[in-house]
RNA sequence: GGAGGGGUUCCCGAGUGGUCAAAGGGAUCAGACUGUAAAUCUGACGGCUCAGCCUUCGAAGGUUCAAAUCCUUCCCCCUCCA
């Protein structure tokens, strides 16, 4: 029972940025009841991608070690924004938006979370039926000298951007979610450090026992360097194709991979450790990264899918064959021809002529499979050819 | 309100009259190699009807044979003081 425990610990801290507090969380597991797992989320953009399935797939797991998972949906919160302090005071979403973002969170999160075990809360269950006598009790529970300690307040009151009233209330609202689905642990980004711990706080006012926080840090891109977003452009979203997110988990590097299986996979802890213990013998890393490219894409999308996306991979960069399918165009040829850095440009294979001209001088362009080396060379009517430039980007064009 | 600093090609950042399509780094792309769209090395990196031409350095004017660099006005950001 105890080295249970002992288990149950080590895969909850795995990747976990912090937990708070530490022993009363082991006390609790060693009660041996199913404790209650908070996680909410804001539905403002439901365009998720890895970065945000990490405090997810760490909600799976209490999950998988029989804990009841209660996902909730801030739809009452979400009409005011939690202020990340981006820099200015976010617009409130309306009801419809955040209706509309809460379905589409829901169907998202069924492919981490296992649906029949899951709780999905929303917060506007609770919050809609308070009155302003409520709203001014729990305004009256903290101090404004409280809530600037919240880097992100402290930060704007300091530079003189403003922060309206409301604002101050998030915390104190999803505090008091805590206390409303009696939490007994809460996850969330390590920005949430503090709204998570108003909740222990305002549970410990209503007597309940506080909320044990789990912070989970922010995933890094496939640069390995920046955290994931979609700005950045180094992300992976979780609608993306197959093909897509194998070959971009394949491209990370091969010391991000073990990141990446420490805050995605779901393998146990030791399964882990074994594969660390095989790479030191010798093992490709490679061959491992395949196996996370395969789990990932095989919960995103399904076991099949993820299969073919593993052979489609090296049957396009180990033996250099064409993918199945690719986009195609046809084109009208004027009299003198087709020019070919024209002809690779309208099939946006290339941005301009010019990057064409380039692509070409380097020997990254192929037609037909040979390598076109005449920059000057025109495709005359009647032709069916399969473009290439690089390893990734194919077109097959047709010029009558 | 006062004083000062700054806006450069995707990002950071050099560049104070011609040799500037603009150093260097990052990101990206390509080639080689390989163990992969890892790592490493090499190269490319504004556009076009591409060995030539055209358009860029916050915006608009101006000076000059010649301006990212000088002048004028305007817009925007930052720091300090009040």
């Amino acid at each position: 029972m105890k080295n249970n425990i002992e288990q149950a610990l080590n895969l909850i801290k795995r990747g976990a940025d912090e937990i708070l507090v530490e022993d009363e969380f082991i006390e609790k597991l060693k009660t041996g009841k199913p404790l209650r797992v908070k996680l909410g989320m804001d539905p403002t953009a439901p365009d998720l991608h890895l970065g945000h399935t990490v405090v997810l797939t760490k909600l799976r797991q209490f999950q998988d070690l029989g804990h009841h998972v209660m996902f909730l949906i801030g739809d009452f919160t979400g009409m005011i924004g939690d202020p990340t302090g981006k820099n200015v005071t976010r617009q409130p979403l309306t009801r419809e938006q955040v209706a509309d973002n809460a379905a589409t969170y829901k169907k998202q999160v069924c492919k981490i979370l296992d649906p029949k075990k899951t709780e999905i809360c929303f917060n506007s269950q609770w919050m809609d039926g308070k009155s302003a006598v409520d709203m001014i009790k729990l305004a009256a529970s903290h101090t404004v000298a409280r809530m600037l300690e919240r880097d992100d307040f402290s930060k704007r009151y300091q530079s003189n951007q403003p922060i309206a009233i409301h604002e101050f209330m998030y915390p104190l609202l999803q505090g008091w979610d805590s206390v409303e689905m009696q939490a007994d642990v809460e996850l969330g980004g390590t920005d949430q450090k503090f709204n998570l711990l108003m909740g222990r706080e305002l549970q410990k006012q209503q007597g309940q026992t506080p909320q044990t926080i789990i912070t989970m840090p922010l995933l890094e891109g496939t640069d390995g360097v920046k955290k994931m977003s979609k700005s950045l452009g180094n992300y992976i979203g979780i609608d993306e194709a197959p093909d897509e997110m194998f070959g971009k988990i394949m491209s990370i590097s091969d010391e991000l991979m073990w990141r990446y299986y420490d805050l995605l996979s779901l393998r146990s802890t030791e399964d882990i450790a074994q594969l660390k213990t095989d790479v030191a013998n010798g093992i490709n890393p490679r061959d491992i990264k395949i196996k996370l490219g395969e789990e990932i894409v095989g919960r995103y999308h399904d076991e099949a899918a993820a299969q073919k996306a593993h052979e489609n991979f090296i049957a396009r960069f180990k033996q250099g064959a064409m993918p199945d399918d690719m986009p195609e165009f046809n084109f009208k040829a004027p009299t003198e021809g087709y020019p070919i850095a024209n002809l690779l440009k309208d099939a946006e294979l290339v941005p301009s002529t010019s990057d064409a001209m380039r692509m070409i001088k380097q020997g990254a362009v192929k037609m037909d499979g040979e390598k076109v080396t005449d920059k000057n060379l025109t495709i005359t009517a009647g032709s069916v050819s399969v473009y290439q430039v690089g390893k990734r980007r194919f077109a097959k064009v047709t010029i009558t």
